[in-house]
DNA sequence: CCTTCGATCTACT
DNA sequence: GTAGATCGAAGGA
């Protein structure tokens, strides 16, 4: 299996956020196998980063998971849905990209018994959508992607790579302009 | 224990 | 494009 090793993911987080695009992200469940393409990420830069959960070095329970190496699973519950990070930078630096959308590759009949007759676009054009088509939950969290049921392996290169303002943090200041949002130029499954 | 608040989604205009 | 739903976690008493 392509596994990416641990020298991608030592990456400075905003080009982990960019490397990450065309990656495929795969879930094994008893269920099945459903995976896709990433294809829109953000990233999150920790202490400096208004918007980050670890603002300020801003530790919790849930935030714990971005302190240690990169590599590792965050996933955190918000709103009733659950959304997935990589979690990227050194030990001791709470840095992390956040996945924000994923094109279907495989299990794509698994993702319509899990979120309902929609459309294929409408699967996992959103954090919370792809992490429930996949099957990602709480118990993810912690995990290291580079060993099953949850792992991201090598995919396609992108012909070219779009950035922006990140998406849903109105409130977090001068943080909301900043351009730290990624994805493939042209795809149909990103969020907006 | 109790109050507040979203790194969202969905439906509807 | 925009308002409303909704519930687990965080933080304060």
């Amino acid at each position: 299996m392509d596994f990416l090793n641990k020298d991608f993911y030592a990456q400075p987080t905003l080009k982990l956020a960019q490397s990450l695009l065309g990656c495929q992200l795969v879930k094994e469940t008893k269920e099945g196998i459903a995976s896709g393409y990433i294809i829109e990420t953000e990233a999150y830069l920790g202490p400096d980063d208004q918007a980050a959960h670890s603002y300020k070095n801003k530790r919790t329970k849930r935030t714990e998971v971005m302190f240690g190496p990169a590599g590792y699973a965050y996933t955190y519950v918000m709103h009733t849905h659950c959304l997935v990070n990589v979690v990227s930078g050194l030990a001791g630096i709470p840095e992390a990209v956040l996945i924000r959308a994923v094109e279907p590759l495989s299990g794509i009949d698994l993702m319509y018994k899990r979120r309902g007759d929609k459309k294929e676009k409408d699967l996992t054009n959103g954090p919370g959508k792809l992490t429930k088509a996949l099957g990602i939950t709480q118990q993810d969290y912690g995990h290291p992607f580079n060993v099953p049921p949850l792992y991201i392996t090598h995919g396609y290169e992108p012909d070219h790579i779009s950035q922006g303002k990140r998406i849903g943090i109105e409130n977090s200041g001068d943080a909301r302009d900043y351009p730290w949002r990624f994805w493939v130029t042209g795809s149909k499954f990103v969020s907006r």
